[in-house]
RNA sequence: GGAAAGUUAGCUCAGCUGGGAGAGCAUUCGCUUGACGUGUGAAAGGUCGCAGGUUCGAGCCCUGUACUUUCCACCA
């Protein structure tokens, strides 16, 4: 992809150095009491057997059942509470039913007790505001080690937590005869079991989200584990109040949205894992008293009993733990290096949207918490490239596309071209196989061109000519590669680089390739450099110059093909990659060459029309005349003569103040400020040229409207700003012209 | 349940500070025009989701609404 990393470098997280950093983090975290150990309801992974993060979860609504099951009342006969479950094999773990205290219905159980079916247990009927009387039955299963929410209530009223589900999500002893089956086989058992007792009085179709591992998609089951934790009320207020005040710069604007969810509603982070893999959790414990023991190194002898043998804590830690210290890690921290003065903190953090959680919001914390700062000002977020239905691409679909395979078949130019052109930041974009080939069309483009452009340097070598010997069209395209400087800079500063790669391909393309190009070739054969040598090498060296500066410009954008390019055109130059950016500069600034280019553009387009219309082969030249009676007009026109004679399959120009002496059999057409005539008779057909100009007519018909009625519009003359009034008059003026000459024809031909 | 984004040409998408709707691809008709047919010239194609509002003026700002997508929450 053409990145220019330093290879030198290179990092992975599992490094001496960064490991150092993972093991100082960890045990400073631990002595300020921000990374503690507790037993806490955590997302449990039965086909990882780990612990998995709040972030790791992904929600999927899936199609599932609520069975509403009778608890019976101990010692009052035929007496019920109906709860309705999705989990019904949770009721091993049941440890209470409780009702909302403000429910009417239930007031008078409260306090009672319940029978658990299957089971010789029998749990109470507590009372708690969590439980929500319009949802379900209004009585709820209390199940404080298997679920989040009843986890808070079971605290709240001290409730026994019973475990019944194993690591591998079968049922454990507490599940009675149940115990050994798998948690879903064992919901059919119990179902068919309570179905028999009478006790399962209905089942109703139900959609619910549930949890699954985003790395395997296995449902995760909540589980009360004992598990190490990061404390983040206090580590997070920081990091918010960074993004707050401009410290930190979230580009799009709206990411702010999402970083604010997160760190308004942060809760405490689960960082073991029970994976082979990672970073080990440097926590000891003494096998004599069980004292847990954090540090660096392994200690030799308990500091409470004085016993010498340990055993380590045998999980590793989340992979994010290790990579949100990245930006200092990488630096040598904890030691105060060079490097680390030197690049913290570093600039831009050009990221996925789909990290902010995992990885942004965290480098930002740790940032701050551990060097005082932000590790960047910017976060510039990208999109996620999709498949051609805008699918996100995975393994299971098959829908990838390896970049790889991109690049062979078109390049990294073409595939790095292709992925910020036509992309606003952040937004998602899709895949097509015909982006890359139209950006590899450009890359082929631009190859051409400069091989054109060698091609007629040839051995010579061109000289910065004097200011009079540069055309009116070397001016103007040096006036447009200046102009284009300074336009796409500021887009690339505000990070708009599809605006600005999209103006860089426009000037290439169309006005350097199509019209200069084109222009230059009269003045660089063979032939024209032996007439007029000054000219040929003004034209010679406005082809390179501009050639490389537009090179320098999309250089970030193409890479590979640019710098072979500009190492070739200009061979005493090591390197594009280190050759300054171009700025933009006073003395390329060429208002009235711009002008002139302008009516020469205009006036191929009209010949160009006329003649596709006519099918007028390209071998037969025209005499033209161009009547226009603004002096400075025709001076335009005369100045641009070299520029557009050729284009406009001219054999020679007459530029005139007035319509005399205008052969009868001349084809007119109307442009901007003037009147062309063709006298040609093949170009001659009275009954297509009144058609083109009831046409243009009725253009002109239509911006007249337009246009007056703004300029009638006594509001707009009151409140609009005066040069945009100005502007208006003018073009008023400028298309009454033009309608008077069109209307003019019209007559003469009818 | 909360939030964000999107809705512009047949398709995929740009549109920067409000001031005559753009590109690429596709389509139609031409072209052995000095590098490029991966090219070149011309053309056709849009009520900018819908309804209000602000403004002299709205694709752009505001309100509402419909549909699509995504993120967050997870009510048992």
């Amino acid at each position: 992809m053409g990145s220019s990393a330093d290879w030198s470098r290179e990092r992975f997280t599992m490094d001496k150095g960064c490991s150092e950093a993972v093991l100082s983090v960890f045990c400073k975290l631990y002595e300020d009491k921000k990374i503690y150990k507790g037993s806490r309801i955590i997302n449990w992974c039965p086909v990882c057997r780990t612990s998995i993060s709040d972030a790791e979860v992904e929600y999927e609504e899936q199609d599932g059942f609520f069975w509403h099951i009778n608890y019976p009342v101990v010692g009052e006969e035929g007496r019920f509470v109906e709860i309705a479950t999705t989990r019904p094999e949770t009721l091993f773990g049941d440890t209470a039913v409780a009702v909302n205290p403000e429910d009417d219905r239930y007031k008078d159980i409260v306090g009672k007790t319940l029978k658990l079916p299957c089971t010789d247990r029998e749990i109470p009927v507590i009372a708690d505001s969590y439980v929500d009387p319009e949802f379900g039955t209004g009585c709820v299963k209390i199940t404080p080690a298997h679920d989040p929410n009843d986890f808070e209530v079971g605290k709240r009223h001290h409730l026994e937590e019973v475990v019944v589900i194993n690591d591998d999500a079968t049922m454990n002893e507490n599940a009675g005869k149940y115990a050994g089956m798998d948690r879903y086989e064992c919901r059919e058992a119990l179902l068919s079991d309570l179905k028999a007792q009478g006790l399962l009085v209905k089942t109703v179709p139900h959609t619910h989200n549930v949890g699954t591992h985003d790395r395997c998609g296995t449902t995760v089951e909540p589980m009360v584990k004992a598990q190490w934790f990061v404390k983040m009320d206090e580590l997070i207020k920081p990091a918010a109040e960074g993004v707050k005040n401009g410290e930190v710069t979230l580009l799009p604007k709206r990411m702010e949205k999402t970083y604010f969810n997160w760190t308004d509603n942060i809760r405490d982070w689960c960082i073991s894992r029970q994976l082979w893999w990672g970073h080990r959790i440097p926590a000891y414990y003494c096998d004599d008293c069980g004292e847990i023991v954090v540090a660096k190194e392994a200690p030799t002898v308990c500091p409470k009993c004085g016993g010498i043998h340990f055993t380590q804590d045998p999980d590793t830690l989340d992979t994010w733990f290790s990579s949100a210290l990245w930006p200092f890690s990488t630096m040598g921290w904890p030691k105060d290096t060079e490097d680390l003065k030197t690049f913290y903190p570093n600039d831009v953090l050009v990221t996925g949207y789909d990290i902010i959680f995992f990885w942004v919001i965290r480098m930002i914390f740790s940032g701050y918490e551990h060097m005082g700062r932000a590790p960047f000002h910017t976060v510039l977020f990208h999109g996620l490239v999709r498949d051609d239905q805008g699918r996100k691409m995975s393994k299971s679909l098959g829908n990838g596309i390896d970049p790889l395979e991109v690049i062979d078949k078109y390049g990294a130019d073409a595939l790095r071209l292709t992925l910020v052109t036509g992309n606003a930041p952040g937004n998602d974009m899709r895949f097509y196989w015909e982006k890359v080939e139209a950006s590899r069309n450009f890359a082929n483009k631009v190859w051409n061109a400069s091989r054109f452009i060698m091609m007629n340097l040839g051995d010579e070598t061109v000289t910065e000519p004097d200011a009079k010997d540069l055309r009116p069209a070397d001016k103007w395209i040096l006036s447009l590669v200046n102009a284009l400087t300074r336009e796409m800079t500021v887009n690339m500063e505000k990070f708009e680089l599809g605006v600005a790669v999209q103006k860089v391909y426009d000037f290439i393309w169309e006005e350097f390739c199509d019209w200069y190009i084109e222009i230059a070739k009269t003045r660089t054969s063979a032939d024209a450099k032996e007439k007029d040598p000054s000219s040929a090498n003004a034209a010679l060296w406005t082809l390179k110059t501009v050639l490389t500066q537009a090179l320098k410009l999309l250089h970030p954008f193409m890479p590979f093909i640019t710098e072979e390019i500009y190492c070739t055109l200009n061979p005493e130059e090591p390197s594009i990659m280190i050759a300054s950016f171009p700025e933009y500069r006073d003395d390329w600034n060429f208002p009235a060459e711009e002008r002139t280019l302008s009516y020469a553009k205009e006036l191929v387009k009209a010949v160009r029309v006329l003649r596709n219309e006519r099918n007028v082969p390209p071998q037969k030249r025209s005499h033209m005349i161009v009547v226009a009676e603004k002096e400075e007009v025709r001076t335009a026109f005369e100045e641009g003569k070299e520029a557009y004679l050729r284009l406009a399959f001219a054999s020679d120009v007459e530029i005139k103040a007035e319509a005399a002496g205008i052969p009868e059999d001349a084809v007119s057409v109307v442009i901007r400020d003037a009147v062309l005539y063709i006298p040609m008779k093949e170009l001659v057909d009275e009954k297509k040229e009144i058609e083109r100009l009831q046409k243009e007519k009725e253009r002109l018909t239509k911006e007249l409207a337009r246009s007056n009625g703004m300029l009638k519009n006594e509001k707009f003359l009151s409140k609009a700003p005066a040069e945009k009034i100005a502007e208006e008059k003018a073009k008023l003026s400028q298309y009454e012209e033009m309608m008077a000459k069109v209307e003019e024809q019209l007559n003469k031909l009818s």
